[in-house]
Order: C-alpha cells, then structure tokens, then sequence
RNA sequence: CGCGGAGUGGAGCAGCUGGUAGCUCGUCGGGCUCAUAACCCGAAGGUCGUUGGUUCAAGUCCAGCCUCCGCAA
C-alpha cells in the first residue's frame, strides 16, 4: 500500500518502522516542525523525522494543516491510506478525504474511552487496570472515528506511565500493520464508537501533577506518582522547593489529619485522605538528583507532624 | 548567548561578612538488654570538582574549565 505516515515522538516510530518492514511504501513522513529543547534550548528534529530520514523518507513539518497547502501535497503524493500516530495536529476534512482507505489513526486506549492527548497517562492515574491500542477510521472529531480493532493489555501494579508507553509503542505498530492489512482484504468493518461511553484525557499540563495529599486517598496519590512519571512528574512542594515524587507506595492507616507526616526517619510517610498513608520511597528535591527518601531526610529533614 | 541551583569524609546536607571543617545517616569497636533495625560510649574516614589568580592566610573572594540537576521549551 502507498502510505503517508504521520507521527511526531518516540512512541510513533515503531509503527513508522513496521510499516516499512511489512513491505508497504511510505511515500512521505509528516512530522511537528523542529523546536528548540533541552537545557540549552538547542533545536532538536521529533524522533519520527529522524528515522524517517534515516529511511530515506522525504519529511514534511507544516505549521499547519489548515491552509490547504498540506492537502494538495498529499493529494500530489495520492496515498492509498494516511496513517496517523501521536502526529499532535487534527487533520481537516481536505485531507481526510483523499486516500481512498480514509486515515487510519492509532489510539492508545480502549476507545471510547479515553480519548485525547494523553490517554496512557491518564489511565494511570485513574487506576485502570486495563487498557490497549484501538485502531480507527478518523473523522474530523477528537478521537471519535469508527472503530477497526482493537488490542488490550493489563496495567501492572507498579506500571509507570513511561514504562506503559514503551510496552505500547510497539503494540500499536503491530496492529496498524494488521489493520491495514485486513482494510485492504476486507476483513475488517469499522464499528461506530458509543459516544455515551465516551471519557476524555486531556493534554497534561504541570499544574494537574501536584499531589494534594488533603484530598486523596493514597492509592490515588500513588497512582499519580506512576501516572505522571517521567513527565511531568508528581511533586509537592516543602519549604518553597519543588521535591518530586518518583516512587511512592500505601503504607497502612492513621489516625493522623490528611497531610500531615507521620513518619520522619528511614521512611518519609504522609497521611492522606481518609486515614490511608502513603510512603514516598523515592524523591528527586530540586537541583539534585533522585534519592531515596531517607537519603534527602538526612540532609534537609522534614519533621513529623508537620502538614504538607 | 533562555533562567537558575549544585559539586565538602560511604550517603544526604551545613559552613554568614576568609585564619586548615561540622550536622544527620551509615560503617567499625565497645556497652546496656531476653533481644533489637532502639538506646549509651568511643573510633575510623575529607588533597573541600578542576586550573590559575588575589592574600600573611581561601572550602570561604575573583576568572576560566569539567560534571550534575531544576525551570523553561
């Protein structure tokens, strides 16, 4: 099949590279434009750019999709089906329309669950248990295409975010090659998404990472803790500096105000809602490096009793 | 030239306005105890990232370099 691929970040490549590999032409790599990143600001190409030039792919960055431009290039290309991957732009409906397959766009969810930008972290923080790849023909919505198929996998208990994405990443690249290839045998219809079903992940901001150990349960601020590592990360903040949490774990009850520390010493222990506490076994203090909890106790203590 | 923090005994930190270093933890030895990760006593262990400069004297001031980290993107 000619293809036009669409994909930005790390989790987009393995499809990009599966997709060569299963013998299809993709005639051309769309990808965000290059920005400035790390600590010197330095420009950086996206991931999926710099595989697809190593591929020998031509790479197109607009800034925008929406001017009609995007669509004639693709409407030159005439790909058979466009396949779109954490590309990080809604496609209009001018280029929706030209590949005679539609645009075939992975989502890493259970759809209609979850739809937006970042539903691997979400499911995380929300305690799901379960999660997958859904495959679907998109429509000019958020997500809200009609469903080809899907591929489920467990959330393990102590699952980061950033170990889920790198779980999924290939998982989705295997079944968009399946997906394509039952489109073009007819294997596969696609199935309207129940809207009423419909939960959404919104783009994480930094703000949605600082834990309030007032009011949740220790379990959800371990979720948080997962969920959100390595970016952004959930943090709190202790004599004005930011301390990350990276590793959290429950640690039984108290009878304790939420948010007070109840143990200072080999374990960093903080009371949350409902009488749960939660441990903080790893943290990162600002400007150093991660520690364990005890390690940043000896140096910069955090008496018990006192309220986060 | 995006902003900022930091490199001090094994770990995490303190050390203000310059006169050879201190805290918590750990380690080792001893003691208490039925016992202990608890407690008490004692000990070991540091060319203070690196180079050069100022000075009678620098961890402490100045300049350069290396490395690490937070923000931002």
């Amino acid at each position: 099949m000619k293809i036009v691929f669409m994909g930005t970040p790390d989790y987009a490549v393995p499809t990009l590279e599966a997709l060569v590999n299963a013998g299809h032409t993709v005639a051309a790599v769309f990808a965000q434009p290059d920005k400035p990143a790390g600590r010197k600001h330095t420009i950086t190409p996206p991931p999926v750019k710099v595989c697809a030039q190593k591929l020998g792919i031509p790479v197109y960055q607009p800034v925008t999709l929406k001017n009609g431009e995007a669509a004639q290039q693709i409407r030159d290309i005439s790909p058979d089906a466009i396949v779109v991957v954490a590309y990080g732009k809604i496609l209009p409906a001018d280029i929706l329309s030209v590949p005679k397959y539609g645009c075939v766009n992975a989502h890493a969810s259970l759809l209609p669950k979850y739809r937006g930008a970042s539903p691997i972290q979400w499911c995380i923080v929300c305690g799901e248990q379960k999660t997958g790849i859904t495959t679907m023909l998109m429509d000019e919505g958020m997500d809200t295409g009609d469903i080809f198929e899907t591929l489920t996998v467990d959330i393990g208990a102590e699952e980061t975010a950033e170990e889920l994405f790198e779980r999924l990443a290939p998982l989705s690249a295997e079944l968009t090659v399946k997906t394509l290839s039952d489109i073009e045998s007819g294997a596969v219809k696609p199935v309207k998404q129940d809207n009423n079903e419909a939960t959404y992940a919104p783009i994480i901001k930094k703000e949605m990472a600082l834990l309030d150990f007032k009011e949740k349960t220790a379990e959800q601020i371990c979720n948080a803790v997962r969920g959100f590592y390595s970016w952004p990360c959930a943090y709190f903040f202790y004599d004005g500096r930011r301390i990350k949490v990276i590793k959290a774990v429950t640690a039984g009850k108290t009878a304790a105000d939420a948010g007070t520390v109840t143990e200072s010493g080999d374990r960093l222990v903080i009371a949350c809602k409902d009488g749960t506490c939660v441990s903080l076994v790893t943290v990162q203090p600002e400007g150093s490096k991660p520690m364990t909890a005890k390690q940043m106790l000896c140096g910069r203590p955090i008496p018990a009793g006192t309220v986060i």
